[in-house]
DNA sequence: GCAACTTTGTGCCTGCGTTCACAAGCGGCT
DNA sequence: AGCCGCTTGTGAACGCAGGCACAAAGTTGC
């Protein structure tokens, strides 16, 4: 594991991890004991150093300074930069220095030195093959999809059950059974797993995909997946975020209310404070 | 009069979650009976001091809960219902504690209760109107999919700009024209507007949005929109979960490029460090 | 070469969200 | 009736993420 270290060199000092972090007190749990782990382990353990939310910015980041740089532009500020992700300057420069110190004090980011040490993050100077199981209405918007070989994701296989779809191409690759994920996937080293079947048979397939060697699924079917630890599982769930702008419309309406009489609806106070 | 400008002057937009967060509430519980406040205000500020994360997962016990409800599953503990959401179990039971006890101690939770106060405070209990913008492939698996009705979510409305597609049905609505969504908008009452339109395109459909008086956006372009404090933006990135997904291959691969050693391994490496 | 200015990188504080652990409450069993 | 075991609801601790503010570090101008 000799540290390798890139062009980079300077290396981080660590961030987190405040070295006391023991437990302090001294009555450890009653039932479960579970195992604790301490700092050296854990610190090798968690080479993921990054929030999971500062990779999610990232990510944006890099969208935008892609845009950036095809505009010709070569630096920019941490304020300039932040303004156009939408976020606090201070934020995105600690995100940024998650990843190393690429900044120039006094001029701020060269653009294209970022979006390098940002991809190099995220892991996308690899290809990351994508395959998509159940070709519907969302399967074929994404097989569609011109957006993803663009940006370091080809789609590289389909899957279904449906015979009708077997054999035909959508978005040039063609439609393969389901029972031959294992071979498919196997062959064109398929990464990533997309899941745009009913409900249903959302389980059945994450499985699928699973004992096929897939590791990272992004899931489009509104139901919670059960998977091994080392399976990683994002989940677009429009449902829930349709629910969630409807909380903030009650919400709203709610505090309108308050001021004008409402119509009828009278169920929305009696939130309630019982206790 | 919409109120927004481009990227020309520093908006600033405020931080895009929780729009104004000064309280500090001080006492949740509340038990001590002598301090006596008025139920109204306090009310009020109880339902605004769920969570946005609690909110989300409301959403999927609420689904977790129809499900059962309707195999006649009656009454379920934390613990079960936790298992099935995916989440902790004392999260579970601190998150419905937002909305209320509903529970019975030493029994668990009567599914149907929780199901209509979950729907109670999530808004469900009004239908919300949605409308579409950009009827392309994306589009296209929207307006078609059946499961927003379903859910309270109905679809009324379609907007694009391809005159090929005005007037044609899709999912039973005809698409109108992007010109016409002030009108058609406060004709159909939309208060949730999805942008399925180009990345290019985005921000001018989402001015549009608002100045048609859609408070409520979900967006699948990948750009980020600005928009008057007084608008809820989610945004659905797909780019950015692939991302997340390939951070996570590539960790996982430098883990095991860390026991085994490997000669010339790409160039994934270095992402942290600390010491 | 120095001073003034700009912008990064980060220590520290604050606040939120998660998790633990347990008293309180309820039903059932004896 | 009273006890026992189960499950809720929540106070409290903990850890992480966000944001402020500033020293460090670099640039530009004189
Ligand atoms: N269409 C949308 O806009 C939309 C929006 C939100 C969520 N979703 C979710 O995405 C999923 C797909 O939606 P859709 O509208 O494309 O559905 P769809 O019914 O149009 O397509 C589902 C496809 O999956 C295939 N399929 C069924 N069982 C399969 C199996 N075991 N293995 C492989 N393929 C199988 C079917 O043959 C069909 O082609 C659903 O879970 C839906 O809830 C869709
Ligand atoms: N298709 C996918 O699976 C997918 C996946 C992820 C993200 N996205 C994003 O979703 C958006 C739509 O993708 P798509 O594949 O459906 O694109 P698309 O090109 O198929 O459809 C875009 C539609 O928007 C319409 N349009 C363009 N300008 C418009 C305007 N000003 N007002 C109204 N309508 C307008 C076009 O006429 C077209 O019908 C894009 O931003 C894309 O990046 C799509």
């Amino acid at each position: 594991m000799a540290a390798q270290r890139d062009e980079g060199d300077e290396v981080v000092t660590g961030t987190p991890t405040a070295p006391g972090a023991d437990r302090a007190d001294g009555a450890p749990g009653a039932d479960t004991a579970e195992h604790v782990e301490e700092p050296t382990a854990l610190t090798r353990e968690r080479a993921r150093a990054i929030p999971e939310a500062a990779v999610a910015r990232l990510a944006v980041y890099l969208r935008v300074l892609s845009g950036l740089a095809e505009q010709g532009v070569n630096t920019i500020s941490s304020e300039e930069l932040a303004n156009a992700a939408g976020v606090n300057s201070a934020k995105l420069r600690k995100d940024l220095s998650y990843i190393g110190s690429y900044g120039t004090r006094g001029v701020g980011y060269e653009v294209e030195v970022l979006v390098g040490q940002i991809e190099r993050i995220l892991g996308l100077t690899r290809k990351h093959s994508v395959c998509v199981v159940g070709i519907g209405n969302l399967g074929h918007a994404l097989a569609n999809y011109g957006g993803f070989p663009g940006r370091g994701f080809p789609v590289t296989a389909l899957f279904d059950v449906d015979p009708d779809l077997i054999g035909v191409p959508v978005g040039g690759i063609p439609v393969d059974h389901i029972d031959d994920i294992s071979r498919v996937v196997a062959e064109r080293e398929v990464s990533i797993g997309v899941i745009a079947t009913p409900p249903k048979a959302a389980q059945e397939v994450c499985d699928r995909l699973v004992a096929a060697g897939v590791q990272c699924i992004l899931n489009f079917a509104p139901v919670v997946l059960q998977v091994p630890d080392y399976v990683e599982v994002r989940k677009v769930d429009l449902a829930v975020e349709m629910q969630i702008l409807s909380f903030h419309v009650a919400r709203r309406a709610d505090e309108a209310t308050e001021s004008g009489g409402g119509p009828d609806l009278s169920d929305v106070d009696g939130v309630v404070i019982r206790r």
